[in-house]
RNA sequence: CGCGGGAUGGAGCAGUCUGGAAGCUCGUCGGGCUCAUAACCCGAAGGUCACAGGUUCAAAUCCUGUUCCCGCAA
């Protein structure tokens, strides 16, 4: 098929990827402005397109594909289907129509459930046992169309946001080419979402990792390993950021007040939360790098009664 | 040139402001204690103090330049 693939970061590429070895023609790759990134701020090709012009495929970054022009732009592509995945604008019910079949979407979570911004690290936050992802034909909602497949993916125990990436992209992206044959074949099936069972989720901001040591041990735990590796779990430590990257819930019976240091020895740091102990076990100074908790203590010095504080 | 922190035995850090003997915690090796130990005690090895210049009687420390790492911001 000809087709015009839409889509921004890593994730999108994956797919991108399949789609190209599967035999489509990719006639153009749409993609968002480049955004000045990192500490030289430089100015950096989004994933996609930096995938795209490797395999010589023309790429256009509309500041907003809302406006009239970016429609004119596409309709002269003749695509017979737009593959849209996490390209991060709304598309235009014009834009929609446009192609013969339609656009599709790989969305990364079982929909209706998370739709939005941010499904996977959503899914380890809140943990969940199970997610997946979902094709669906895209209608004017955020994530509200018909459910074309759908493919069940397990949640590990020790599941990080990056690691359930890697998962949901790969099977995103076998789901994403099976649609593909079933809408040239025309066995496709769509099945219209229960907006009773949808759920949203918000986008992850910085701020999403600032721990709450009111919380619970366990979804503590959740959220450092929703959120590595970005924009990771962090809290406070003498007045210096202290990210948090690996930590397990473990039973000590003392307590103290939520974010109480209650045991500090030569390799471990047990922290008093809302309900049950956690243990460091892999953390980050500001400044420094990530090291694990025994090899943080050499150097830091932590003694119980310390306080970690929420920024 | 967006802002800031950092580079010191194998690891993590102090020392730098106020130049003048290389220090701490851990690891490694040897010995001791012990039924035993990842525990404890004693001892040892191991460092061009990121790199290049400069100032000085003397530089980890002050000045200049370079490289690399990290946090913030995006």
């Amino acid at each position: 098929m000809r087709v015009i693939f839409m889509g921004t970061p890593d994730f999108s590429v994956r797919i991108l990827e399949a789609v190209l070895d599967a035999g489509h023609e990719v006639v153009l790759a749409v993609s968002q402005p480049d955004k000045a990134v990192g500490r030289s701020k430089a100015l950096k090709y989004t994933p996609v397109k930096e995938c795209a012009a490797s395999h010589g495929i023309e790429v256009y970054q509309p500041s907003r594909i809302r406006d009239g022009e970016s429609y004119q732009y596409l309709f002269q592509y003749h695509p017979d289907i737009i593959i849209v995945v996490a390209f991060g604008q709304i598309i235009p019910k014009e834009i929609l129509d446009l192609p013969k079949y339609g656009c599709v979407n790989v969305h990364a979570s079982l929909l209706p459930k998370y739709r939005g911004a941010a499904p996977i690290q959503w899914a380890v936050i809140n943990g969940d046992k199970t997610t997946g992802v979902t094709t669906m034909r895209m209608d004017e909602g955020v994530d509200t169309g018909d459910m074309i497949l759908k493919e069940v993916v397990a949640i590990a125990p020790d599941e990080t946001g990056g690691s359930l990436f890697e998962k949901l992209s790969a099977a995103g992206a076998a789901l994403c080419v099976k649609t593909m044959q079933a809408i040239e074949a025309g066995t496709a099936v769509y099945t219209p979402q229960d907006e009773k069972c949808a759920t949203h989720t918000a986008k992850i901001q910085k701020e999403t990792g600032n721990i709450d040591w009111n919380k619970s041990a366990a979804s503590i735990e959740c959220l450092i390993r929703g959120l590595d590796p970005w924009p990771s779990a962090y809290t406070r430590i003498q007045d210096k950021t202290l990210k948090i990257w690996k930590a397990c819930v473990v039973s000590y019976d003392k307590k103290a007040a939520p974010g109480c240091v209650v045991l500090a020895d030569k390799k471990h740091i047990y922290v008093q939360t809302g309900h049950g102990i956690l243990e460091l076990l892999e953390v980050q100074l500001e400044g420094k790098k990530r090291m694990p908790a025994e090899v943080f203590l050499n150097g830091y010095h932590v003694e119980a009664g310390m306080t970690l504080h929420r920024c």
